[in-house]
DNA sequence: CCAAATTTTTGCGTGCACGCAAGTTTGCGC
DNA sequence: GCGCAAACTTGCGTGCACGCAAAAATTTGG
């Protein structure tokens, strides 16, 4: 019985999912990314190598997804989320900057390890990109009379500006010990985030104006 | 002495990444792009297989660039031609789809391969990002005084806008006569891409302006 | 509780990307 | 020309992603 729903085949997949990301963040933290086999993973995790491809496409996914599991859907969750009286504008910036600052403690070992390995960097990074179907969703929610396009656009944008205050992230504080100090590079995540979106903001509160006839 | 200046290693080495090209088109042409192997590509353009790889990252990167080469620098070439009494917005706008408007005869051909192959597909929509590069440079030296953060952002924007407007073009294209006609498509390359990115017309402009003290 | 239907797991084979350490070619100063 | 240093090419080995089809597990209908 169990009250049913999850139809046990759904929380296997599911159990089978955490139980490789754990594994998967586990490893790389004791050892070093770079000294884990997708093989290893999957030994630990008591399935096949070739099940952890049906479940990660890549050998550093399920690592990163440790530390980024539903960030994305929580990303859209805070926009449709912030009352109908703030601008779209705020509301999206509030709810990225949200989601992207950063959460507990056993991340923060990840977080230091994932800046360390450049294959890791980069497919954290490409993890923003998956905040655009369901920021992509919500902006339409909230905006019911906007241009398909034009939400499919805002939401890109946003992305990819999140993207570039990662980017940035990643770069300052990696090589802190670079020279001097050239360039100021700003400082904290969430101060960085807000940076890279407010230039958007005008095209979001035109596109969200505009939509309201 | 032939007037000397690209060092006839350079020069050898454009050859080399032309015939790849070259040779990577003509077999997908020929066989199909599911027929190719990257062996064939570098036999046919005589090189070893592992020199392949030391000019492009995948299989598909080759049949891409023969199309698509040289077009993100294009763009931004574009960018700063425009007369500069034009608002940045038109600027970016207008010099994106002149480039992205389509060129010859031969890639008509190439384009319709490409849409039929997922693989192709993806890897043609990735080399969008490649205009964030120059895009960057290009705003940058035409609005000297604009934070820097905020040039990535809209360079990174209009990447993605511009992703948006090819994404859907694909989409429309490559499945022509799927259900009645539920939404409309818009139709041509360059309208879809002028209705991508004019909702970032608004973000550009303050942008501009901001930096002009 | 049994079997048929659906879904998931697994093994296998193929093609691919890339680090590394020779081998080869090119650039350049003498 | 000569020879050295830097850059490019190549072969090899390893790890990886994924299509495919057989096997195992789970659901569903009787």
């Amino acid at each position: 019985m169990t009250t049913d729903r999850p139809t046990l085949r759904e929380r296997k997949k599911q159990a089978t999912r955490e139980a490789l990301r754990a594994a998967a963040l586990r490893l790389a933290l004791e050892r070093g990314p770079e000294n884990v086999r997708v093989d290893d993973i999957a030994e630990a995790a008591g399935v096949s190598p070739r099940t952890y491809n049906n479940y990660f496409s890549s050998r550093e996914e399920a690592i990163i997804a440790a530390v980024t599991a539903e960030r994305a859907s929580r990303v859209a969750a805070a926009v449709t989320t912030r009352p109908a009286d703030v601008s779209l504008a705020d509301a999206v910036i509030d709810a990225v900057i949200g989601q992207y600052t950063d959460p507990g403690d056993h991340a923060r070992h990840a977080l230091l390890m994932i800046t360390t390995s450049p294959a890791l960097r980069a497919c954290y990074i490409d993890t923003v990109t998956a905040i655009e179907g369901p920021l992509t969703e919500a902006i339409a929610e909230r905006c019911p009379g906007m241009d398909q396009l034009t939400v499919e656009t805002l939401a890109a944008s946003v992305s990819a500006a999140t993207k570039v205050a990662i980017r940035q992230w990643l770069k300052s504080t990696s090589k802190a010990a670079s020279l001097p100090g050239f360039v100021v590079t700003s400082g904290s995540l969430p101060d960085l985030t807000r940076s890279a979106l407010m230039p958007l903001a005008p095209a979001l509160d035109t596109a969200a104006n505009r939509s309201r006839h």
